[in-house]
DNA sequence: GTTATAATTGTTATATTATAACATATCAAG
DNA sequence: CTTGATATGTTATAATATAACAATTATAAC
């Protein structure tokens, strides 16, 4: 379970975990992890939340890169194309995948306090909707499930 | 089913059927439909797809309401924290909601070619996650799947 | 190796979506 | 009537995203 962002755990190793299979992922289908595109993923992995375009184009700005949005959009075009980062449409912002490689519709926890996300187990949030959607004669290509409540931490502040 | 958005109906009794509901609810739950959020409410209703901010305050601003953003903004925060529209994160845009008055995580297929939206039967997308959320110990208040894909009058004619 | 081609990045400008902040108006309760 | 709550009007600006074109770098073909 995915929890993992809501929990401790050594956050190095999971980092470079994520960036070789992403390098081997690129190599095998040809794609160029370019030095702005692996920076990119670094962040959203290194923060492990949701981050906005315009706060990533600041940490490169930091790090010599150049800081106009397109520069940040690119990238996370980039990544999200192909599977290696997830837009949450709630909060116009993206986090790396928690699933390189295999394949699945993305579903969200998203804490309305402090804006943690967790990236739950694949299950297929697209399976979900295929009988409606054959009903439909409707062809579904991608699905996002995203649920806003409270994190761990968070709960137990609420009132 | 309610693909319904994806076919021909009659159009004009399904906007007075809801307009009528949303009257309704608001009485009993002393919410005050003004003339604005009426009339953004119909829009919505006779749009029959999702419109965006700007788009609505346009028609409003041919039917003498102030068009400043904020006018349109309002009403639609009325309308959906209200349960009476949705917002469709990935187009940034509204709708109107297909089953006022049951209690639902809403989910939608959204055509990629021409952008309808048809809101499905009230599936629980919350109650999909409510495993996940528990072992992750968190608290889904909220919860919406949005899947895109084509509608049966595009997939015709996409390669 | 040089040239043609495609992919990527740099840069400027601008479009689109959304909210803050404060003034004014409406309406119901005391 | 006047106080407080809710809603609307208005101005300004914030936040998010893309278009368009130039410059560069990598790839492949010859």
């Amino acid at each position: 379970m995915d929890s993992l962002a809501f929990k401790k755990h050594n956050h190095k190793h999971c980092i470079e975990n994520s960036i070789s299979k992403v390098e081997l992922m690129c190599e095998n289908a040809r794609l160029i992890l370019t030095p702005v595109r692996k920076r990119v993923l670094e962040i959203l992995l290194k923060e492990h939340q949701a981050l906005g375009a315009y706060k990533i184009l600041d940490i490169l700005r930091e790090d010599g890169f150049s800081s106009q949005p397109p520069i940040a959009y690119r990238a996370l075009d980039f990544l999200v194309s192909n599977g290696f980062a997830h837009k949450i449409e709630r909060l116009n912002a993206f986090i790396a995948c928690a699933h390189v490689g295999e394949k699945h519709s993305p579903a969200f926890l998203i804490c309305r306090l402090c804006a943690s996300v967790a990236e739950t187990l694949p299950i297929t949030s697209k399976g979900i909707l295929n009988q409606t959607a054959l009903k439909a004669d409707f062809v579904i290509e991608e699905a996002v499930l995203e649920a806003e409540g409270l994190c761990p931490n968070c709960k137990e502040f609420a009132l």
